[in-house]
DNA sequence: ACCTGAACACCGTTCAAGT
DNA sequence: ACCTGAACACCGTTCAAGT
């Protein structure tokens, strides 16, 4: 028995800052870094490896695959979304609702790559469990039935998603070739596109954007109560 | 002058049938092909260029990169949505144009994978034009405002794309994660959503989406004019 | 147990060189 | 001009083997 020593793994001192034990914290935490540095793009499962000092393999332990990885990524940035418009009772709640909706887009809009994957992939963590609550409380202030509320969350959530995602493409090139397109619609096919071609490509920033919410919480209050089909 | 043959190319004759030139609808063709027996994964220029029995680099003399070959082959499904609901003057238009984006959406559910990046990449083709084109058309009809229309189809779309888009992923574990972190959500931390919990989970079919499209269109008729910028 | 080297089967895109 | 072989710089995931 010559462990006397009680701090763990003493090994032999390599150059190397120590490379501490891998577990699925670090993992995200690195990818986080990446993502932050150099874009989903980056955040590969080779990558990481590389940056944690090991191979591709070893991330197999603490993470299913790639989407998983993303998954646990997103919920790390929605830490980052301002749910206080859900605690403090300041001002009318769509306008307060409109506010948490637009630091969750905002959010996204910072790391546009995420997105994308953000639509399909839904995360599990915490962070999103608290996005979606505030949201619940949000409607249920402004009496906003249940039933509606549980499904309006999630058009609500989808819309901002979908709108930053489309946003990460930014494909110039993509866009031009549809207003283009647009733009020279032949009026004897494309009539309504002819007359309103102007604005149809319209507006794309900010206006748009608020109407998009509006519209939403509009249908929300005024569409049909779903059918509730109890479990 | 030997070449008194009039059919271009003879050529030496190979055992592959004629290998025909390369031409951005070939290879387009081929890419849906390829979509329809294996999947958007497998549209890749990589795996194009061996079904046109050449290099991958050929395909760039016609197609500017992945993203606008996927572009090319949506606007080529955009083909079989059925436009009819827009023409025919039966039934209420609302419910023609449930109809009309039902059609869409069923086109992406048979080719899931398209969906995601029909969220990221605007087709310019034709049948994009014609979608909506038709849209617009039954919105007039319906004496929704201009500007509302023009904004409107766009959240119509991104609606009916998302939706499919989130079917796409079908990640069952993902989305069991998601199900059981809610059903087990801490009523101290997340009242809502533990109070909730059965109702959000529940109905993930079809009246899931009926709602979602009678939600959007009373949205776009009850909000506010959106603020026409004249260009 | 936990970890990993090496392998398998792929990618997009570019560019110098061929016809 | 139009086309392409070969190269560059990557991927995700698995599995047999090591400690």
């Amino acid at each position: 028995m010559n462990s006397a020593d009680p701090t763990r793994t003493p090994r032999s001192r390599r150059e190397r800052p120590a490379k501490p034990a891998l577990s699925r914290a670090g993992i995200v935490a690195a990818a986080v870094h990446v993502l932050r540095t150099e874009g989903l793009g980056k955040v590969t499962m080779r990558r990481l490896a590389r940056e944690l000092d090991t191979g591709p393999a070893s991330l197999y332990v603490y993470v299913r695959n790639t989407d998983e990885l993303h998954a646990a990524v997103l919920d790390e940035l929605l830490a980052e979304v301002d749910l206080s418009p859900a605690r403090e009772p300041g001002g009318e709640w769509r306008e307060r609702l409109t506010r948490l909706l637009t630091s969750y887009l905002e959010m996204l809009f910072r790391h546009p790559s995420l997105a994308r994957s953000a639509l399909t992939v839904h995360p599990a963590g915490a962070h999103y469990l608290d996005l979606v609550e505030a949201l619940l409380v949000l409607l249920r202030e402004g009496g906003v039935s249940d039933a509606r509320a549980a499904w309006g969350v999630d058009l609500l959530l989808q819309y901002a998603t979908a709108m930053a995602a489309e946003h990460a493409g930014d494909h110039p090139d993509s866009l031009d070739d549809t207003f283009t397109a647009i733009a020279t619609a032949s009026p004897a096919r494309h009539p309504e596109l002819a007359r309103l071609g102007d604005v149809l490509v319209a507006g794309g920033g900010a206006g748009r954007l608020s109407w998009g919410f509006a519209t939403l919480i509009a249908g929300i209050e005024a569409a049909p109560e779903p059918p509730v089909t109890g479990a």
